[in-house]
DNA sequence: CCTGAAATGATCCACCC
DNA sequence: GGGTGGATCATTTCAGG
């Protein structure tokens, strides 16, 4: 991983969709050199997908909330990620530190289903208590943080 | 935006990479309509941007948390949000309801770099108390949420 | 929305530094 | 180990219907 190669990720964080010629002219290098190391940097699993963003409030999903999930001990944290995973409104799901083992953001059309989603939450096994911020909106969102990428701190890949 | 669209949208966001000519082959449709109606889907700001997904402790940031950020009434929240999209390791930024103004997703390297931000943020005007939520581990983020695509549910776009 | 055709890009390989 | 350049194939991106 040299600075060649956060060049590559900087600019496929920002178009994800930009063609290894493109990022060969940004970068200096050829299109092959940077189609293999675009491939090298896939197998590493430093890049772990390309994914379309979509405006959340144009496909009736006008509703976000953040859910703290309170444990109960009746079940173990994978098992209640696993139970999590398995509802499509919960987009993200971060186990943490603190008095709740879950923090998840909730993606959905109306406060209706907000409802019957947190009632969805709360019959999961080993969830107790939920705590729900509603997002009243969303100044920006998964941002490419280039913290890492700038500087000459390296990976570990 | 019909069925087809919304299958395009799907795929799309599954794989960001998708040729025309693939979303064409699922869809059952020919390359140019796709590309015309990914063309519409950019245009009406449905289609935000496409993306590369990187794992954020192979480049170095292997520390995330969550902050709440409470109000002080020196500053104005649109303020107050610019001045968080100053930070680069601000990821995320929302504003939400409760006794919060804004919740952050942070990403950064250790933490100390963790309490250095806390103290950049706290040394923005308009940010009183925060509350940090360290992320212990991310189950999973950024999913998928394909609740506004598959059913009959119509988007205003 | 499709076909068809020209331009561009992806992809692979032999070769070079 | 990378990098290059060219050949070949696929895809994009227009026209026009």
């Amino acid at each position: 991983m040299d600075q060649v190669d956060r060049k590559i990720i900087a600019a496929l964080r920002e178009n994800g969709r930009a063609t290894y010629a493109d990022l060969g002219r940004s970068v200096g290098l050829s299109a092959s050199s940077v189609h293999e190391r675009v491939g090298k940097l896939e197998a590493a699993g430093v890049i772990t997908g390309y994914h379309a963003m979509v405006d959340p409030n144009t496909v009736g999903l006008g509703v976000t909330a953040l859910v703290g999930i309170h444990p109960t001990d009746t079940a173990t944290e994978d098992d209640v990620a696993e139970a999590l995973g398995a509802l499509d409104e919960v987009e993200s799901c971060y186990a943490v530190a603190g008095d709740e083992a879950f923090v998840v953001k909730v993606r959905v059309a109306t406060v209706d289903d907000l409802e019957k989603t947190l009632g969805r939450l709360r019959r999961i096994p080993g969830v107790g208590r939920t705590n729900t911020t509603v997002v009243l909106s969303t100044r920006f969102e998964g941002r490419p943080n280039n913290a890492g990428l700038d500087e000459g701190r390296n990976g570990d890949a």
